[in-house]
DNA sequence: TCTGGGGTCCTAGGACCC
DNA sequence: TCTGGGGTCCTAGGACCC
């Protein structure tokens, strides 16, 4: 049997834990420039807010209600997850972390009181621990487990954790959820199946393999299995390298300046780079994107442009100064930009680079060096004032006007508490 | 007026190889 | 006038996830 953790509304629970008096309210955590809600307390849902709306389409609700807003704080989020996620590892044979906060779990007994206590005992020693509330699924494929918490979630008589063990229990979850509610079937696939008149997962599951085959591709065909209790979803290895890094921000305010807009490339250059030498691999090819005001798909024509870098590398300065090239090959006067992206690919680890045999391999190592040093002070005292290349400015990019503080990463911010 | 960010997988089609 | 067959690799775009 595979089981699904699931933290409950996760940023919000996060913020709840060092500042209770959000207990109770409603809550609503916003993205990145303080844009969209994109996490909910039980409370704000009530009142209608949904994931994905931008703020100012809400503002009447905050104010009436008044909700307590949080601007994003993942330093805090990303820590809160590692430790929910070790505490489960310690209590299953293996757990494959799926998101921030979400990880399956596998379980070899096979009882179904056994499987719902541990589901239980799990919730239990992570709310314990952490003070995170969370839901189990259980259940013979992920897809079903995926089902299974989002029942428990929903329903109170399974007091947090849902077990999916025989074809009647299968049949009756999968009659109750709306197709588009199915893992892995999103928004286009569920109007394609809506306009054939079906609706429900159980509809989708007993369909002929035929039929699947002939109408839908391979993710269809898994995820039809996948309701009918075969597993076809693979497991990926843990900490796979990325294959793939963005860094991008919409911004506080709209610029059309080309300096400021060179700032923040190498900006987004710098954590490409660091975040690529964290997983020890170096890159063969650069890309920016800017989006002009008003331009809310992206990569209208002439707003992208794609690199190939000298030799693999992730140095900072070599990759910062090619984003400024390609940002200066797209970059017209005129119009105002209101955000900005670097994504770097072509990803290899270190050791199997093929370097170009026309730079000196002494080059190659002074530098390595250099970023090696930068890393570790930035890593250690660099915290408020960190090394970096002079190209990316001092200028906040976005908003974020109600941020938490990073409690349990960073001395300086850690909670008092004071005897009255 | 104001609307996130960071990923993965799959597929079709083009380029290329022998 | 007539001109093969079988394959791999890469990329862009679509769909999806949280």
């Amino acid at each position: 049997m595979i089981g699904l953790v699931d933290c409950n509304n996760f940023y919000v629970s996060c913020e709840r834990v060092f500042n209770p008096r959000l207990l109770g309210r409603p809550v609503v955590v916003m993205s990145s420039n303080d844009g969209c809600a994109v996490a909910m307390s039980q409370e704000a849902k009530a009142l209608g807010i949904t994931r994905g709306v931008p703020i100012f389409q809400v503002k009447e609700i905050i104010r009436r209600h008044d909700v307590e807003v949080m601007s994003c704080n993942f330093p805090l989020y990303g820590d809160m997850s590692s430790r929910v996620m070790s505490i489960v590892a310690e209590m299953v044979p293996s757990i494959e972390v799926y998101s921030i906060d979400e990880a399956f779990f596998s379980l070899d007994d096979a009882d179904t009181d056994t499987l719902h206590s541990r589901g239980k005992e799990i919730m239990r020693r992570i709310l314990k621990s952490t003070g995170i509330p969370t839901s189990v699924g259980i259940a013979p494929t992920k897809t079903l487990a995926k089902v299974a918490a989002r029942f428990a979630k929903r329903y109170k008589g399974y007091g947090g954790a849902c077990v999916i063990d025989s074809a009647e229990k299968a049949e009756k979850a999968l009659r109750l959820t709306a197709i588009g509610d199915v893992w892995g079937i999103g928004r286009r696939t569920s109007a394609r199946f809506e306009a054939d008149g079906i609706t429900t997962a159980y509809e989708l599951a007993s369909m002929t393999s035929e039929e699947i085959k002939r109408r839908f591709n391979v993710i269809g065909q898994r995820t039809w299995m996948e309701l009918n209790g075969q597993p076809a979803v693979v497991s990926e290895p843990i900490s796979r390298t990325k294959e793939q890094i963005t860094t991008s921000r919409s911004f506080a305010r709209t610029t059309a300046s080309l300096q400021q807009l060179s700032e923040y490339v190498a900006q987004f250059a710098s954590l490409c780079a660091s975040k690529l030498r964290a997983q020890h691999s170096n890159a063969m090819s650069i890309a920016v994107f800017i989006y002009p005001r008003g331009d809310n798909r992206g990569l209208g024509h002439g707003s992208f442009a794609e690199l190939t870098l000298p030799e693999p590398t992730s140095d900072t300065m070599t990759i910062a100064s090619y984003a400024i090239l390609a940002l200066r090959s797209i970059f017209r006067s005129g119009p105002d930009y209101k955000k900005a992206g670097v994504t770097i690919t072509r990803i290899a680890d270190v050791e199997q680079s093929q370097y170009s045999l026309f730079i000196p391999e002494a080059e190659r190592i002074r530098r390595g060096n250099l970023m090696t040093v930068v890393d570790d002070i930035n890593s250690t005292i660099g915290e408020k004032t960190p090394v970096k290349v002079a190209a990316a400015g001092n200028n906040q990019i976005v908003k974020s006007e109600h941020r938490s503080r990073r409690f349990s990463t960073r001395l300086s911010d850690i909670i008092e508490i004071k005897a009255e």
